[in-house]
DNA sequence: TTATGTGCAAATCATTTGCAAGATC
DNA sequence: GATCTTGCAAATGATTTGCACATAA
């Protein structure tokens, strides 16, 4: 894989967020910078870094895909008003692949915890409803 | 909801499945025996009877949603190879909820949780590569 | 100077929607 | 007969791809 100018912008700029973006709001943010990068480029290389285990693509959502700048397995919270993506610090339960791997004929090798609730904004706004 | 003889065929196309599919493999299936039955229904079904907590639709695999006939919460597996998405009947842990919400300052009121590996038709094929 | 990457527009895939005609209550 | 549902085709949203031009090694 060349160097691109492009490719250093997308993960540079995914690597500024806290949150887990999805393809086009880096694609907007660069944009301002630069307007003359495309949404083609911006999606390409988000896949090949995720490809090459940069950066993590976040496929459990609905909708578009989020993006993560940290590739190391860990868990995720969505909030299902806003649809915000956050990290969950917690430890990894690595044990749980083997309690499933009880029921799967298969091999288990992995798995993905997501969360579900509300975040403090959109929880505070349910508050007054 | 008014009945209607389509929404019967889904659902029931639905509940003859152990694995999870798509809603054009339920189409393709429902159009051998009424050829005029339209993808568009067969997918406003599916969101309303999801919606409606009779089956469940599943959104974290990659490309198109799934759908299960049984909406009570219970995990999968997904293989990463033929994409096949079935359950894993171990119990469920509640206590993970409250571990995650150790870390969120929003509400954690449920969780995903899905195991990723080879399924065991596609763990054979892979002995021999 | 050859392989790789970009920008643009068109293509593709999954899903939804507008609307006229058909089914249900 | 009023309302809900269908089938079709067109629209939408996310993502990918073909191709001529630009850039990196």
């Amino acid at each position: 894989m060349n160097y691109s100018r492009q490719r250093e912008e997308v993960l540079s700029q995914l690597q500024m967020h806290h949150d887990h973006p999805t393809a086009d709001v880096i694609f907007a943010e660069l944009r301002e910078r630069n307007p003359n990068i495309s949404l083609a480029t911006v999606y390409r290389n988000l896949r090949l870094l995720s490809e090459q285990g940069t950066i993590q693509k976040i496929g459990f959502v609905s909708g578009a895909d989020h993006f993560d700048p940290n590739a190391l397995p860990h868990y995720h919270f969505v909030c299902d008003h806003c649809g915000r993506v956050i990290d969950v610090p917690m430890e990894v339960a690595e044990h749980l692949n083997e309690q499933a791997q009880r029921y799967i004929s298969g091999k288990v090798m992995s798995h993905e915890l997501v969360f579900h609730g509300l975040c403090e904004e959109c929880s505070g706004e349910y508050d007054s409803i």
